[in-house]
DNA sequence: CTGTTAGCGCATTCAT
DNA sequence: ATGAATGCGCTAACAG
């Protein structure tokens, strides 16, 4: 028939075994085997054999066999942020040091979030990193919570990066602290009528920044109308956006309905680098000069963060080692396994007590 | 013995087929069979029994089954560089569609991305991407043309984003068109003395638009000094120190051993944004004034270079659509198989065939 | 329509 | 040290 060279077949275990003259068992250990135990003989046949056959394991056929796979999951709501770019890169990395491979998934909403753990569950992986960030009480909560535990009841990790609250193991880094910091060096600087721009209720971090902002702020004797706390997400447009809106309404810059009875804003405190410099671009959209005649701040310290103008004075956070430390955690898991006491479900890996404050020139004194 | 419900097993087909009372086939054929040919009775009790179950496919199983898997796999070389993410996200949201999903592996170099393209044939995908950009002469290509040359034969597609010169379809842009475009505009804006940022001289991309630039300015009675094309990575960092470079040795500002017999450089063309970004910090850390004093411009258009202030004058690359194309000319080639004429091996695909400029704020007319 | 059977490619006892 | 045999979870003919 027409069973031509047409669509050569990859070279099978199998098909190794044979050319080298041994059985497939034995070409297994020398080609994949943990401890080989075989004879240089033959060691040298198979290894010549596979050469040239150019055989490649079938990772799949490995796994099923194995019953779990060298490979975790990542999943994101959105690689183009440059905040979870670092983290994934961090990710990938320390996997990749360990030799598993991982596989990023992108989960926009929290029904895909859902959607995108049940596929992963059906990778049977390592583990399953999560560094979603939104809609921490949405309804599909209880679902993934429980579609997660029966993953670990089968033997995988399940690991949040920045804590949502569920019974999992979660990277964190100390938000309100961070958030205090920047919040006392606002004062500090010099500045009494701040906006704030937080991210969506839902999302844990942007509460515990915005506590931390508010506390401060309100100790040091500043009360912020609620109309300057600006709602939106996490992005760069939403950002914009919400400075945009301010501005609409006349409540940014001095006047009748101003903000500050009438003497407008004077800094912009965003929860957030990528909404502090969608920011900083509607306020030049409206005439403003950013950290000449409005102090920014932001929070994350992403990498673009030094390459805009004025660089922006922001708290950093170790976001490429919050990725490492989360493979950490689901390799170290498997490792140890029944050894050590087993873990608190919502144990959280902090990173970095006390995030530092990156000074640039977006907050001058004054 | 210890057998107890400790580390419960995800339940198999087998499970939820005893469970409903029916053959594993008929299970098989109701949860993932395509054609579905089954009683509405029993379909509704299997159905039921997976939910109690709570069972999920062994996609390896699945995989290994079938011969194939419905995944993809992409490589690129640093998913925090704003352009791969926006050509990664494009990729990912293509293939989400089309329900298959996708391995992201990260390569920095040609020894990488040949042992990654390794790992990636390990796991039969439909296909796979490279958007790695540099090194096209490394001497790793023999290995990786063989390697990916193979994988085609067993079924696979190969398809690179930015031509290569391998013979593989590749989602190529016309830069050389762009380069002119751009290259244009800064003659036609009044500027005479221009430095030139490129990429590594084994990067395609890098040399048809360096090609394209240089043409335009020579006809345009423009004689680029040798020491003002500044190599480089295609990385803001190295945008940076080009920059920092250039100042330092007294190239860049106006006096004695300055370029263009001491006039000094009067606008820095980037051939990627990420350098002409970096590019702009330099200056400023030099007191330039990137825009005012020096005209700049960058080659991509990568969503940041809006927001950097001067607001980048780029041009722009649909980074998102390359990648979609790139999941199309993959999943097409399986649909079509046989039918279709074959397509040469080196077809190029291209998204777009004139780049269009992006006029911002970087390069006033002066 | 549904159950039986035979692989898929590989890891792994269990003998030898 | 090595080979034969068994099973992993599932799909795909193949018969009923």
């Amino acid at each position: 028939m027409a069973e031509q060279n047409d669509k050569t077949a990859p070279a099978t275990l199998m098909d190794v075994a044979k050319k080298a003259g041994v059985s497939i068992a034995t070409a297994s250990r020398v080609l994949n085997g943990s401890t080989r135990k075989v004879r240089n003989d033959s060691y040298v046949k198979v290894m010549e054999a596979a050469k040239k056959l150019n055989y490649r394991p079938n990772a799949y056929a490995q796994a099923v066999a194995k019953g779990t796979a060298p490979s975790i999951v990542l999943l994101v709501s959105d690689i183009s942020d440059p905040y979870f770019a670092s983290v994934s890169q961090g990710v990938v990395k320390a996997a990749g040091e360990q030799g598993v491979a991982v596989t990023i998934g992108v989960a926009a909403g929290p029904k895909e979030e859902l959607e995108a753990v049940r596929k992963a569950v059906a990778t049977r992986p390592r583990g399953i990193i999560i560094s979603e960030s939104e809609y921490v009480d949405a309804p599909e909560r209880t679902a993934l919570e429980a579609e997660l535990k029966q993953y670990e009841a089968s033997g995988g990790r399940a690991v949040f990066i920045l804590n949502r609250n569920l019974p999992f193991p979660a990277v964190d880094v100390a938000n309100e602290v961070g958030a205090r910091a920047i919040a006392k060096l606002v004062v500090d600087s010099g500045y009494r009528r701040p906006a704030i721009l937080k991210g969506d209720d839902n999302h844990r971090s942007s509460r515990e920044r915005l506590a931390g902002v508010l506390d401060v702020l309100g100790k040091a004797g500043i009360s912020v109308d609620p109309r300057a706390v600006a709602n939106g997400r996490f992005s760069r447009t939403e950002g914009y956006a919400a400075v945009m809106q301010l501005a609409r309404t006349g409540l940014l810059t001095a006047g009748d309905g101003a903000l500050y009875d009438g003497a407008g804003v004077d800094a912009v405190i965003a929860l957030n680098d990528v909404m502090a410099i969608g920011a900083m671009t509607a306020l030049r959209a409206n005439g403003i000069e950013p950290g000449r005649e409005i102090g920014v701040t932001g929070f994350g310290d992403i990498p673009y963060s030094a390459d805009v103008h004025p660089s922006l004075t922001t708290v950093h956070l170790p976001l490429i080692e919050m990725g490492q430390a989360a493979v950490d955690c689901v390799l170290a898991a498997h490792d140890e396994d029944e050894t050590a006491a087993p873990q608190p479900a919502n144990r959280l890996i902090f990173v970095q007590s006390a995030p530092d404050i990156v000074l640039r020139e977006s907050l001058p004194r004054r």
